[in-house]
Formats: structure tokens, sequence, C-alpha cells
DNA sequence: TATTGGTTGCGGAA
DNA sequence: TTCCGCAACCAATA
């Protein structure tokens, strides 16, 4: 018997599925089986590329689409393990007990999937099966807005909101399939369970299970509902207001890593929003509002997607060359692994690692600390990291985002530098976030909890942490590089003949 | 070609 | 509390 496979990337989500409601109309109208599919690639599954953290999300995002299959719709979900290309290439074959006649997915503009969409798109046609996709995991097409901007991606936020602005109104989210219409699954032989983390070389020390946010769809729902109660909340939430220093709860929606896994639609949040803010005259608007926010993420899915290696400094041609230091192995691992001897650097980076996550604005004061700021290591490196150990590590959002904090395309203000002392007083003068994850540091008083090698001996001692000895004395003077790194940046900005974005037009 | 505005810096002066 | 220097940045718009 024929079957109609619908394949789970990301957008792993029952509702608001585009690509899910359509295999579903095809197979009723064929009255054929469904297969909802995931292939695990086993090339992945590898603590340098992904953290286990992240890849235990992963896996809980995909346990809880299978529940949500199984008990409200008698269905399940198929994982298969392989190269997706050979996978594919199996499954075409007519001996295979799907018989696959059509694949329904959402469209994924990442360069890596791109590659792997048009080479499984070619096996298709040679067997005759059709592929149709559907974009989902952004509101707008990326593709339709740098039509719309004259073939070229919008650099600014301003013009890309000027692009998307008045079809904001009038988007709809689609309603999670009806339980007593779903096709029946076809006859699998194959194992198709999804894997243990065990399994996939991941052991229990890579991952944190008592870390505060955990994938899936319903929880991703749940949150989402949670935190949309507070309508006040809601309507004046202004992000450069909100603290990279609060942490359970957090003061903005964690909701990132379920969008980055498309466990929730950006397109429902956007309606439910869009609806609070109606009944709401009085809100705050973009970029700063929430809604701000999720233009924010299309706007640099849009940017990703239209420049050429858009994640090397050599070859995107919109992103400014700089002489990044290249002995900076050492720099590099003492960022990570929290030895910079800065208490809120080395706490975020804590954060990172035991949370997979981090506010946004804690994220500048680590990339700008990192790059332009004090380290003047490569933001790709910094780019790695992040990718490695955010829960929400998404690639157009990620790469965006080093650029911008490292002034290499986007900001350009370069001037303006973070201070590891000075930011964080500002919003936590007691040092909260710095006292939970660097207990060592815990009972500094606050006038040295961001500079305790300030602090008299006597004190350390009192407080049982001896800087130089139980936490490490500063890696650079902050005063002094970052002055030095400001000159380099105006170097290289005269030095250069032209903006990267006009090179890049010749 | 000039003008405008740019989610989110800091430190010191008034 | 607000403004200024840092040093004159960029892309989009008129």
């Amino acid at each position: 018997m024929e079957s109609v496979v619908v394949w789970f990337r990301k957008g792993l989500r029952l509702h608001d599925n585009p690509a899910l409601i359509k295999a579903i109309e095809h197979a009723n109208a064929k009255s054929i089986p469904l297969a909802p599919l995931f292939v695990i690639d086993p090339r992945f599954a590898h603590s340098s590329f992904v953290g286990g953290n992240r890849y235990h999300f992963l896996l809980e995002s995909l346990s809880d689409l299978d529940r949500n299959l199984k008990n409200k719709y008698q269905s399940k979900l198929i994982v298969l393990k392989g190269n997706p290309v050979q996978v594919f290439s199996d499954m075409f074959q007519s001996n295979h007990p799907f018989k696959v006649v059509k694949v329904f997915l959402e469209s994924d503009t990442e360069p890596y999937a791109l590659k792997r969409d048009s080479e499984i798109q070619k096996l298709a046609e040679s067997f005759f099966v059709e592929i149709e996709s559907f974009c989902s995991h952004t509101i707008f097409n990326p593709i339709q807005t740098i039509e719309e901007n004259g073939g070229k991606p919008p650099l600014t936020y301003k013009s890309f909101e000027g692009l998307v602005y008045s079809k904001l109104r009038k988007i709809k989210a689609l309603p999670s399939p009806d339980p007593s219409h779903f096709p029946s699954l076809p006859v699998i032989s194959v194992s198709h369970e999804i894997p243990t983390l065990e399994e996939m070389g991941y052991s229990d020390s890579d991952v944190n299970f008592s870390r505060a946010l955990h994938g899936g769809e319903t929880i991703a729902l749940e949150t989402m509902e949670e935190y949309l109660k507070d309508h006040k909340k809601v309507v004046s939430f202004e992000k450069p207001q909100t603290s990279p220093a609060e942490w359970l709860p957090a003061s903005t929606t964690c909701l990132s890593p379920y969008l980055k896994f498309g466990c929730l639609s950006p397109r429902l949040f956007a309606v439910r929003l869009l609806e609070i803010e109606k009944a709401n005259p009085k809100h705050s608007k973009p970029p700063v509002s929430l809604i701000g926010q999720l233009l924010w993420r299309e706007f640099f899915y849009t940017v990703a997607f239209g420049t050429p290696n858009y994640d090397s400094m050599e070859l995107n041609p919109i992103c400014r060359k700089f002489s990044w230091v290249s002995d900076d192995e050492e720099l590099i691992s003492k960022w990570e692994l929290a030895q910079t001897g800065y208490p809120w650097i080395d706490a975020l980076m804590t954060q990172l690692k035991t949370e997979g996550w981090m506010h946004h604005l804690g994220r500048h004061s680590v990339a700008c600390f990192l790059t332009r700021g004090d380290l003047y290591c490569s933001w790709e490196k910094g780019a790695k990291v992040f990718d490695r150990l955010l829960l929400d590590a998404d690639w157009s959002l990620n790469i965006s985002n080093w650029l911008w904090l490292s002034a290499s395309a986007f900001f350009h203000q370069y001037f303006r530098v973070y201070s590891p002392i000075a930011f964080p007083k500002k919003y936590d003068p007691s040092g909260k976030l710095v006292r939970k994850f660097l207990p060592q540091l815990s009972k500094f008083p606050d006038k040295f909890i961001y500079e305790p090698w300030k602090a008299p001996l006597k004190i350390q001692k009192e407080c049982g942490c001896i800087i130089g000895k139980d936490y490490p004395l500063p890696i650079v003077d902050h005063a002094l590089v970052s002055k030095q790194n400001i000159s380099k940046h105006k170097l290289a900005y005269d030095n250069s003949d032209a903006p990267p974005s006009k090179k890049a037009k010749k």
C-alpha cells in the first residue's frame, strides 16, 4: 500500500503546522496511511557540535510529539536513523514498506538544510515522488521579503519592518488536526523508536537533567499561555528594560528554545500577542516590544538566507574584516570555561553551560568581552561555542547577533563597549546572578562582587575565597584593553576602502 | 548628496 | 538627572 510522509525537522509541533495539515488532507483524499517521520542524523550527535543539554532538549521534544500523536491521534512518530539522503533513498525504493508517493515538509533556509533538501528533491524527482514544502518556521517567507526588497535582503531592522508591517495584522494560525480524521500509520518493520542519549553517544555527565528548560510542544504552549496571563507585563514589555541578571524567574519569556525547534509557532505567538495588544491600546512597540522581538527573528532569518557565506568573516560580503588575535585558543578556552576572573562574565558562561540559556543582554556582555571589548578573539569561534551550548542555538540568529556584537555588520558604534563591571551593577548591584552561579564568590560584599580582586586580603579570607587561588585574577585589564581595542577597530574601519556592503556591490 | 535615525555603553561634567 | 566625548559609524530615505 502507498503512503504519505510528513517529515519533521524543525517544526516539532502539531499546532499551526501547514505541512502536517496538507499531508493529512492528501492522505485522506487518497485513503492511504500517513507516516509522521523524524530522521536522526548521527553526524550531529556529537558533543563537539551539539552539547548534551541541547541534544536532550531535542529528544524531549521528539518524545512529546510522539506522545501527543499517540494519545490524541492514535498515530506515532516514526524515527529513522541515518544520513537523511540515504534514508530517503531507501524509502523511495519500490520494495520499501512505505511506498512513499508524496512528502510534505516545512522549508528550512539554513545552508546545511538547503543542500540536504535539494539533494533529496533530486532523488525524489528520479523516483517520481513529489515533495511539497511550506514556510512555517518564520511568519514571513524570506524569499518573498527579499523579492519585495528588489532582490537584496534589507540590512536594517527598520527597512525590514517596513516590508512586513502591513502584513502582520492579517496573519492567522492554523488549528491543530482534527482527531476524528487522522490517517492511519503505514506498517513498519524496521526499528523506529526515539533513541536514548546513551545510544547517541552522550553520557549522563554531558547533560544537566535538573536544568530549568525542557523540550516539547506541550511545555511550549503552557509556558506561552502562562506568560500571556499577565497582560500588563505583556503590553509594557520593553527589551532593554528587562534584566540580564534575573533567573528563575527570568525577566523575558524563555520561549526561544521552543521557537528554535518549532515546538512553538512564531505565528501563533504573534497572533496571541496582537489580540492582547488590541485589547490594550497603550502598548509598547517594535523594536522593543514582544512583537518587535519576533520581528528581529524574522529580520535576521531573512538576511541570513539572502547573504552568501553568512557564517564566515572572510567570505560574507556584509561582514567587516578585523585582525582578531591569532593565538586565541587559551583565551577562548578561559572564556568558555568561566575562568576570565570577571565574575559577571564567568557567571553568565556558567549559566550557559549548565542551563543552556542566557538573557539576550548577558549574551551581549560575553560576546562583546570575547570580541571587540576585551579578548579581541574572532566572533566565528564564539559563535561555535554558543551554537554548541545554547538550547535555542539557531544558526541565523546566532551568526547575526555575533556580527552585531563584534561591530562586523548591522551595528557600527564600536566605541560603545560593555563593561563587565559597570553594566551588571546597573541591573543588579547586589550580584544575585554571580552568587547563584559562582558559589565560591557568594560571600563577597556587594561592593566587591563584580571586582573581587579589589577586596582586601582580610575580606577575601573572611569570604573563604582567595583571588588568584580559589578564583582567578582578571585575565585582562578591561579599562586598558577596551581602549586599545577601540583603536584597533577604528583602524580597521579607516583602512577598509569601502564599507563591506558597497564592496559587495562592485 | 545630505540627512536621519539607530532595541540595549561608559564615565565624567554640569 | 541629563548631556557630552568617544569619533565621526552605517543603510535607507528624501
